[in-house]
RNA sequence: GGGCUGGUAGUUCAGCUGGUAUGAACGCCUGACUUGCACUCAGGAGGUCGGGGGUUCAAAUCCCCCCCAGUCCA
């Protein structure tokens, strides 16, 4: 994809004498001022520059962060942009990604496609950021890649009938901005023609560089890609992104990003890590040409550690072991930030989505942090990142205690994980060394990383232990996505089969949402504005309340023309309700129908759906602000409700909820709904809005219950809590790592789920013949009696066979034959073929005498058992058991095996059993010749 | 949402192609010898083989369902 030249050709461009050039390393077009720039100036991996601002910055002074934030708002806030507050960064109003990555994401899609109005126009804005994808590149490119930064927006939404500012002003601003402001010379500022893409739009864009630098990206998004087509948007975007932390680095000279954007906390981490004699020439030689660092998963590190390497020449070994505790100290310094801010929005780590992304970040922060040799200094760090962001994000220090809670529960489930692992290598050693291997090979690897979680620089530190050798490949992680590719099956697309209802209602009204207007109507008349295929009718209002928001569609009639017919589903498509019905008439497009809901069951799920509001607030109260919906579904005999949690609920956390929720109900608290402009909810009412996820539209329902819960809800609630009754908490359960569920019924359903578990104990109570307030005691006593009476009962069989085999009972043998010096005793168990008993008893025997065989036979009259065991002598003189409970077992219609000195078999044909036992004297007799 | 591991004694685990859990180590109990640092020696106790179905003469082992734990990817 590209664009023509005229594209970036702008009057501003003209007017201050910018050339356009074409830089023979990377191959791109550039608009400079300076006629001597050769290349395009960004310090990249081609090559074409390097950072010439390192101890010699371009601005007029050097600012913090803070500051270069402050200007940059200042700038566009005294050139009529409104400032916004900055979202959060987890995009919860969002359900295509999970973390906020640009400030234009605050934005999308609503607004840039025209859906609501923006907040203002032209507006600017400050955007804390989380991009994981840069996470490997985070220490090594010395904060031109950070997993979190702070992205300056200065946003302009062009509708066709109000034009605000486009490509010309954008790029005025910004070089008003940076030469202005900030004060560096206008013929430094190179402006590089590129083509942005992203999310299925386009369009082209300038990266403004500086001294190497890229500083920011000023896209133009116009076009939406279909089928590889660019077609145009009705709404134009100005998308600029301006790197506050580059800027800010840029300004103070200094030899990274990190030293820029965390000054004295950087060097507690610094000291923390013991990395106090650092080589400040080396560090600024590397940090000139660290831009052409540029890590995935397949540039390996080592060969950009090389060419670093040569660059400022220095032997590689030298130069990695100078480098990698900085690096990581840097990481460090990163990522713990991200992490106190994803946990800050209440992201609990999990196994699934957006928990997963913050499992993934805490433990590469501990490995590092162990790297450095310093894992237990993870609190102290976050603490400092805590204090030291509070300024300008004051809800991170609100969250330090639960950022503490799940960080520690998050560190205990990894070192368990390690210790694992360590067990496993070590057994992996040992059968590894058996076989005479002295490598660990890189499937055993790849399997402990991909079934265990165990990082491949773990298990070398462990087989290294073993003494085992292990090379981990640079490819390690390509090699773990290629396993996915091979095992990952062809995912089978849903079909919709209701996608032909959506072009057909297409053209159709919005149907009026009566259940809105008053959520207790029963009946209405409409009037049928369509039928189709006989069973599915629409009408220009209804009451019915279609499927969503986990509360299943209203059931019930219509009623025309002394006709009934039973609507059986409802379903919203786009705009339109539409109303399935089964009968044998179908209304006519222009009737009239009567409609009537089934209520007892819409009543009662408005009960359920408020008492899940009810539930979410208790459960917030009691287990903190990281506790958000997950998923919830409602019924009338009972509901259920997911939430996010960090550790397993106990059954007193369990009953604090339930207290809290049914005291809401008898404060009997109002329930007020209004829709309103998605921007007045949100400031309003923030993000915590979106309990249910995403909710599309211009304008969102907002259910607020008293001053107990507030959310984005399209259902039917009641008008007070009282009606609720009663909630009762039926159980909880774990339905992922970090996700607790909670079934509750209320009101008579309620009741019967405490009955039931009453009647339960009484059961209880009369089989074990104890009083209710004793059960707990006496099924103890009964447990421990049982196992006891399990106990004797092994003992005596042992007992038993000993007896019995001493011959104390020597007449409960059929007979004792001696045939070659070989003692042959046969027995019939008869009825008691229990096997440990058979089997105890022959070995008894055979430990008494060696040369001894024992034949044991019986049935139960369901089925005959034969078992020969074997003496040591009988076995050296030629006694197969096998073979003789093999042949024997045949005859009685069934099967058998086993070893020389031990085989058992059996069949269900028990009438020929003496026959199988006269066949194995026979064989036993035929061995020994 | 998809994939992969695993669930056997108090603990960590063996148990191959169905056929004795004579299971191993540590821990525990009893006794002896010793009081020098995982003491040693002798003896012993301890298992609904995660749960439920099925196949089979026979299932820890094979098949199906469920539960629990771990883990990777999106």
């Amino acid at each position: 994809m590209s664009f023509p030249p005229e594209e970036y050709c702008l009057p501003f461009f003209k007017e201050v004498g910018y050339i356009r050039k074409h830089c023979p390393k990377c191959g791109q077009y550039f608009w400079t001022q300076n006629p001597k720039q050769e290349t395009c100036g960004e310090a990249r991996p081609e090559g074409c520059a390097s950072y010439t601002f390192i101890n010699n910055p371009p601005t007029h002074k050097s600012y913090t962060l803070r500051e270069m934030r402050e200007a940059f708002l200042s700038f566009f806030g005294k050139r009529e942009h409104i400032r916004i507050k900055p979202y959060p960064v987890v995009a919860r109003w969002r359900d295509d990604i999970y973390l906020t990555h640009a400030s234009i994401i605050d934005f999308q899609p609503y607004v840039t496609e025209g859906i609501a109005p923006p907040p203002a126009n032209p507006l600017v804005i400050v955007q804390p950021c989380i991009r994981l994808v840069d996470i490997a590149n985070t220490g090594p490119t010395f904060g031109k890649y950070l997993t979190i930064f702070e992205m300056g927006g200065h946003h302009a939404f062009n509708y066709p009938d109000k034009e605000v500012y486009w490509k010309d002003q954008t790029v005025r601003y910004h070089h008003e901005f940076v030469t202005k402001d900030l004060g560096v010379k206008s013929e430094e500022v190179i402006y590089k023609e590129e083509v942005w893409s992203g999310g299925g739009n386009a369009g082209p864009c300038v990266e403004c560089i500086i001294r190497g630098l890229e500083v920011a990206t000023l896209v133009f998004m116009q076009y939406k890609v279909v089928n590889n087509e660019l077609v145009k948007l009705p709404i134009r975007t100005v998308d600029t992104g301006y790197g506050i932390d580059r800027y800010t680095w840029l300004s103070q000279g200094v030899p990274s990003g990190f030293h820029a954007v965390y000054g004295s906390l950087l060097d507690k981490i610094f000291d923390i890590a013991g990395l106090n004699k650092i080589d400040m020439d080396l560090l600024v030689k590397v940090a000139e040409v660290s831009g052409i660092v540029s890590l995935d998963k397949t540039v390996s590190r080592l060969e950009a550690r090389k060419k670093i390497a040569d660059l400022v020449g220095v032997k590689i070994e030298v130069l990695d072991n100078f480098l990698l505790p900085i690096e990581n100290a840097f990481a460090v310094a990163d990522h713990t930030k991200c992490l106190s801010f994803i946990l800050s929005e209440g992201v609990v780590p999990s196994n699934i989505q957006e928990g997963y992304l913050a499992r993934l970040l805490f433990r590469r922060v501990y490995r590092l942090l162990r790297m450095l040799g310093i894992p237990d200094r993870l609190y102290d760090i976050v603490d400092m990142q805590i204090d030291f962001w509070s300024k300008d994000y004051p809800h991170l220090k609100e969250m330090r205690k639960e950022i503490g809670e799940m960080l520690s529960v998050e560190e205990e489930k990894f070192q368990e994980t390690i210790k694992r692992g360590e067990g496993l290598v070590k057994r992996i050693s040992s059968e590894l060394k058996a076989k005479n291997v002295k490598e660990i090979p890189i499937e055993t690897v790849s399997e402990l990383y991909d079934s265990h979680g165990l990082p491949p620089e773990i298990v070398k530190e462990f087989a290294e232990k073993e003494s085992l050798k292990l090379d981990v490949p640079e490819n390690f992680y390509a090699l773990i996505a290629q396993r996915h590719m091979q095992v990952s099956k062809p995912v089978e697309e849903e079909v919709k089969p209701e996608e032909w209802l959506e072009t057909a209602v297409s053209n159709l009204p919005a149907t009026m949402q009566l259940y809105y207007k008053d959520q207790y109507l029963k009946e209405f008349e409409a009037k049928v504005l369509k039928v189709l295929d006989n069973e599915y009718v629409v009408l220009d209002k209804t009451c019915f309340y279609p499927e969503g928001g986990g509360q299943p569609a209203d059931f019930g009639y219509f009623v025309f023309n002394e006709n009934k017919v039973e609507v059986v589903d409802v379903k919203k498509v786009g705009k339109v309700i539409v109303h399935k019905i089964k009968g044998n008439v179908t209304p006519t497009e222009g009737n009239t129908v009567k409609g009537m809901i089934d209520w007892d069951k819409r009543y009662s799920l408005m009960k359920n759906h408020t008492a899940t509001h009810l539930i979410n607030g208790a459960a917030r109260r009691v287990l903190g602000e990281h506790v958000w919906q997950f998923g919830t579904q409602k019924g009338t005999e009972s509901s259920r409700l997911d939430i996010s949690h960090y550790c397993r609920l106990t059954s007193e956390e369990v009953h604090k909820i339930e207290v809290l929720a049914n005291q809401a109900i008898l404060q009997n608290m109002q329930i007020e709904t209004a829709w309103m402009p998605r921007n007045e909810a949100e400031n309003r009412y923030g993000f915590r809005l979106y309990q249910g996820g995403a909710v599309p539209g211009k304008e969102i329902r907002v259910v607020k219950t008293g001053d107990w819960d507030v959310e984005a809800c399209a259902g039917t609630h009641l008008k007070s809590t009282g009606e609720i009754g009663f909630i009762k908490i039926i159980h909880s359960e774990k339905v992922q790592d970090g996700v607790e569920r909670l079934v509750y019924s209320i009101g008579i359903p309620a009741l019967k789920a405490v009955q039931e578990r009453e009647q339960l104990l009484w059961k209880v109570s009369e089989i074990l013949n104890a009083p209710l307030d004793k059960l707990d005691k006496t099924a103890e006593k009964l447990v421990k009696e049982l196992k006891e009476a399990n106990i004797e009962r092994r003992r005596l069989i042992k007992e038993l066979a000993r007896q019995e085999s001493a011959g104390l009972k020597a007449k409960t043998f059929e007979a004792v034959k001696e045939i070659d010096g070989i003692k042959l005793l046969k027995r019939n168990f008869e009825e008691e073929i229990d096997v440990d008993r058979m089997v105890r008893t022959a070995n008894e025997i055979i430990k008494r005498d060696s040369g001894a065989v024992a034949l044991f036979y019986g049935t139960d009259g369901k089925n005959a058992r034969i078992m020969v065991i074997a003496g040591k002598t009988a076995v050296e003189k030629g006694v197969n058991a096998g073979e003789i409970v093999k042949e024997a077992s045949a005859i009685i219609g069934g099967g058998g095996g086993g070893r020389p000195n031990f085989a058992q078999g059996g069949g269900t044909q028990v009438k020929k059993l003496s026959e199988a036992v006269k066949k194995a004297e026979e064989l036993l007799r035929k061995q020994l010749r």
